[in-house]
DNA sequence: TTGTAAGCGTTATCAC
DNA sequence: GTGATAACGCTTACAA
């Protein structure tokens, strides 16, 4: 067995390698940090023994010694599962590219010491930078906390801007504009639309996005046709449920996300709507559940997931980048499936 | 990434506070880490000052003079989001509780050098443990990489018992034995099963469960009735569609997981089947889907969360400790919702 | 181009 | 009980 792991041997380190190589650990530092200054002899030797010996860096001294991390965290606080596994997998497809690990971290916004974790794991494991998705992206709490810390981050659609800081979003109220167009356009006057958290910054957005269209469009905004939901599928039905009672009900309902929209498409099912020739239904998001209802949704695709990766890519740039852009708006997309069509039709 | 916060001070380290409690640095480790022999009031003093400079320990150092770590690890192969966010969800609690942080990633079985890279994860970042999620738990690759590292680790729902390793599990077949069970209860005698994906461990666990409840029931097994699936909504689809084109079509369809469920709802339903008038249907797990799809499933709850806590529990366990358990074995639970009715009613 | 030596912030080994 | 001092494995000035 070559590598000394199991039978109690212990790991070979950057000394062993330097030995085994005839150099010294610095010039074993300078291969695998891929400085200059090294000849491509020297080099293959360093390798050779790296691989001889399967050597890895350790994570700790490294950091240690050089004061970075190798680490990025993301926090968040409970949104939807479909959301955090794309946040996530964009994430870790680009940690890997970049050689960082991910570490995640949940925190509800209304927990007491909110800013006192923030500060703890920002500290204690010192990360590289952290990505904070929403609703946490608009958290005082956070925000100052991480201020405070030093620690480089990046806000995953914020509502509220914020100098000198990273943000990746959507144009959440362009995405909602082109639905509520989309609508309009199939024949629809009477739209109702289901308002996200809030405290949840691209809701809003998507709000003025839905209003924007119908003023578009010369139709005029009948406030009872919008009514406040929380992005859960129970809030959803609540929503809906006020919506399809009302003496003159919509032709449309525009919800903020999929999983509300899907919970208007079985509440229209209990009151014996059909969708779409009743009753048209749109979500947002393109999660997993947008493809799993019946009929499929018609929704607005968020490329979550490059998102994320996004956020890793600016995290892992230098920061003394003065030029690095500080913010990037990624394009969404409309995706027209069955749930929505002309009225009556 | 610099540590130091806004103003450009570093933060304080273990010299600062003894310097500023008025002891040695040992003193202040002791301390923290509740080692014995310290007066009440030295501690009051250290306490005090650490309160004062906002100390935290630097979690690398902590690591590289120790050699244990803080961060446990978690390993993925893409299952579903809700099946991914149940797990970090209960990890991260428990994490949180017994001082630990939550590091992620994720593995596809097929890649190329998947040990070479599980063996870089625990040895580059030093692993306090790690958890194993399915099918990961059953991959020859994985566990004998982690075998070989040394680093401790708890697989979830594994098919093949390992000798000497921590394992936890919910009893896969009696849990089917019950649902199918239900289903003959019910008065289905034609009961078509979708086997889950081949290389995951509970899906076997599962069919055998089928099969034994049907053969208590005094009920021949009907080879046509027992299609492929992997898990996957559209693998769900194919199966649904071979067994509802049957000559001799089944009155209930068990699916081995909800994603599966959903599309044999969608697929009856295209083929102007009624659930559960004219077909019942039935799930597994318990995830958001189950109860977002129309009618709402019957299913069987898994305690995806609660399994992950235990998990960390085991792995916080000190390593020595030979009577610690090393199987879990956590209760399931019937879920019966909407799409499951006696046949013809 | 390469090497020496001094940290980085903890824990651990001994003395006292 | 408490405290110097040496690891831990790496990076990084600064020499050579």
């Amino acid at each position: 067995m070559k590598r000394g792991s199991m039978n109690g041997q212990k790991p070979a380190n950057i000394h062993d390698v330097a030995a085994h190589a005839g150099v010294s650990i610095k010039t074993v530092s300078r291969v695998l940090n891929r400085e200059p200054n090294v000849t491509p002899k020297t080099r293959d030797r360093v390798l050779d023994a790296v691989q001889a010996l399967s050597y890895r860096p350790n994570i700790f001294a490294r950091s240690l010694a050089s004061e970075r991390s190798f680490i990025i965290g993301v926090i968040f606080d409970n949104p939807s599962a479909g959301y955090v596994a794309g946040i996530q997998y964009g994430a870790l497809a680009k940690c890997r590219e970049e050689g960082y690990h991910l570490l995640v971290e949940v925190f509800s916004e209304g927990e007491k010491d909110l800013g006192e974790r923030v500060l703890t794991l920002v500290r204690e494991s010192l990360l590289h930078g952290i990505i904070v998705t929403p609703p946490l992206s608009d958290s005082p709490e956070v925000l100052s906390a991480l201020k405070e810390s030093g620690t480089r981050f990046v806000r995953i659609a914020p509502e509220r801007a914020m100098p000198d800081t990273l943000e990746v979003r959507i144009d959440d109220a362009k995405a909602a504009f082109d639905m509520t167009s989309h609508l309009i356009g199939l024949g629809h006057r009477r739209i109702g639309f289901i308002i996200g958290h809030p405290g949840h910054g691209a809701a809003n957005q998507r709000f003025m996005g839905y209003k924007a269209a119908l003023e578009n469009a010369g139709i005029k905004l009948d406030p009872k046709l919008c009514v406040q939901g929380y992005f859960s599928y129970q809030s959803g039905m609540e929503a809906a449920e006020r919506l399809l009672t009302l003496k003159n009900r919509p032709t449309a309902i525009f919800a903020s996300n999929d999983d509300m929209a899907a919970a208007v498409l079985s509440t229209a099912h209990k009151h014996g709507l059909r969708t779409p020739e009743d009753l048209s239904v749109s979500g947002f998001d393109d999660t997993l559940i947008a493809q799993v209802v019946w009929p499929k949704l018609t929704t607005c695709r968020q490329p979550i997931a490059e998102m994320a990766a996004q956020a890793v890519s600016m995290l892992a740039q230098p920061p003394a980048d003065k030029d690095a852009p500080k913010e990037a708006l990624l394009e969404h997309e409309l995706v027209i499936r069955e749930s929505t069509a002309a009225p009556n039709a």
